[in-house]
DNA sequence: AATGAATGAGGATTCATTCAT
DNA sequence: CATGAATGAATCCTCATTCAT
């Protein structure tokens, strides 16, 4: 799963990273496949004929590589947002000691963003279904959720603490506002748009100005 | 669900208005059911036996009042914004002469955000499903969308012009991460997280730091 | 159900005769219209709605003149040869003493054709479904067919004993071939395609030739 | 159903013919299983669970070899006429030269008959159904027809220039007249009702004095 | 005498899933 | 590994029928 990838137009799939054996690439192509159908379906609207035929194999097939439909949906769902946390982590984790509280958090605007439009399928499959798919499939990508939400509370909570953010703002609403911004650019931004450069540029603008004191 | 409420602020059904005639608020009450299952399900997940044991009658009843899945289908994803644009309408038109540009973009995200929390199943069905909806359902809802989008792109000319909002923004980009902002709400918040006023202040406050020169 | 008019135009239905009250004209009209329905969709494509619209008047208001479907159908398939047999009888009964016995049969096939070809619905309609309606509704008009049959199978076998049918013609299939000959016409004959007077000489030659010895 | 028989008189079953394969063999029972059951409840009345059964399989199992029940239906229309074409084409071509055309007719007579007897079922089905399928679904059948029918003006056209054919006769009319013997037997004839050859010689000797000089 | 509103039974069709090959 | 063939469980929708008015 490791992302190395330049230019957004290389990677679509979570899955690409390092494949392998046959089979391993064969199962990666159904992965991606599911994510693409499922953003543009839906859970319910999801069929396993249709994944397939993206992914370019019969139908059963697909069952050699996941025990049923409900796997094959939960593992995008939650490789979409644990794929982001990985990403976000390794971006955090690469900036240098002692950057300000507020520009930790425009880094983190900014792998966000790039994940969310480079890796669009997981992302928007994730978003779109959190609503609608059941229970018993959603708990891995919940507390995926609440890992990366977590993330994300420390960095405001840090900023906070260091008067970096108005203090008029209700934290977690801050916060859910700053999401909103950032999930929806999935639901209007296409490459013909603009670049995700000037998306980035901004958001970021956007947001320190929202947040800053 | 078809409650007959006189106070904008209660109202969870769009349809509710004024039912009048018992064949009318039947009508209305499979409407409502509709944008609740809608918005739970999913365009392709919801059941019309669901639809007709929330309306509390049987499924083939629905068919006395609508004519196809579809249409219903249409017609909540389409009364849900219609429904807004009107609100939204009556409130800028209530405001008085001479405010400032940007005190009438507030008033508007208060507007959008009292609408969508309180009708939020006609909305949360309208926005989660908007991708998935086969193109023919979109069309009257589509046309209701660039309607709605044009009295917000007017209101940040407007404020550009009077040199209310920053000028390193990009107009659109700006506008669809306030949307973001306000859209993602009916994701997160609920009733018990807090009153709408407290969401609506933030976000007010949120919006006008994001933007103001 | 007396039946004396001339032009065919002016009779397609054999529930018209001497229509009374206003509730026995309706009773006629709902009779007719499933007539029509019923020659064209067959049996179980007639549906009740498309009675309703021929007839202008609501599906449930049908009950009120028959208990069910099935006893209006029956009526339709019963009516229409026992119809046929009492024009048969009377125009039989009219005829001169003495005559000829090939010339009493192509009486019969005169009024067999007029008949058919003028009340055409109640003929199609009783003869196209006469195979796909459940025993039950047939009795009645299986009885009646057989009494039709009857009067026919006396006319052969006069016409036999006298010598004017061939000898080597079996009875029964000599009928049956006319009676297709006959029945057929209601499948490709209509008024565009000349006069019914030209139909009925054309049969009552090729009859004569077909019989005579 | 799909009985894999040499000599034509045997078979009952167009789709027989050369069936092959176990998935061949399976979408003509489908098909023989329609045609015996739509010949028997007609259009509306053919339910994919009765064919079903006939062809002793699960309905949903139809949708493997047709793509709907209106596909399944249009094909048994067709084939019927299109199998009673090449079949008459057959028989026609296998005549020596120099035939009298009465003789020929008369040859068409016994082929039109032996076909329509023993493949019954696509027969009656054709015949009763014509009138109450979907223009759609005739057209193809409509087409077949109308070649079918050509083939019999020609015949009717030499005998009549020939002068084996009476000139008080309507042509069209004649052979309207003539299939209608034909066609009818379907409906009265069966086996244990005296054999095939007694009703082609009863039929043959009718036709014959019904159209000869 | 007739209709608006509603229901229950049934039928076509779709789809995940299985299994033999 | 993969597919052709098949099935069982839904789901939408139609339609005869009922019933209060």
């Amino acid at each position: 799963m490791a992302r190395n990838l330049k230019t957004p137009e290389e990677q679509t799939s979570v899955a690409a990273g390092a494949a392998q054996s046959k089979s391993e690439r064969t199962r990666a192509r159904i992965l991606d496949a599911a994510a693409q159908v499922l953003s543009q379906k839906g859970y319910s609207g999801m069929r396993l004929s249709d994944v397939a035929k993206v992914a370019e194999l019969q139908a059963p097939a697909i069952y050699y590589y996941f025990p049923s439909r409900e796997d094959l949906i939960e593992e995008v769902m939650w490789v979409g947002i644990a794929d982001m946390r990985a990403h976000l982590t390794k971006v955090l984790d690469a900036l240098p000691d002692g950057l300000p509280a507020m520009d930790r958090i425009l880094a983190a605007v900014e792998a966000h963003l790039r994940h969310e439009l480079e890796i669009s399928d997981y992302t928007t499959a994730s978003i779109r279904n959190a609503g609608q798919v059941p229970e018993e499939i959603r708990k891995r990508q919940l507390a995926e959720e609440n890992k990366y939400g977590e993330i994300w509370r420390r960095l405001f909570k840090t900023a906070i603490a260091d008067g970096a953010v108005r203090s008029d703002l209700d934290p977690f609403i801050a916060q859910m506002l700053v999401f909103g911004s950032l999930n929806w650019t999935a639901e209007w931004w296409n490459p013909k748009r603009g670049s995700v450069d000037k998306v980035v540029a901004n958001a970021q603008a956007f947001v320190r100005s929202a947040l800053s004191a």
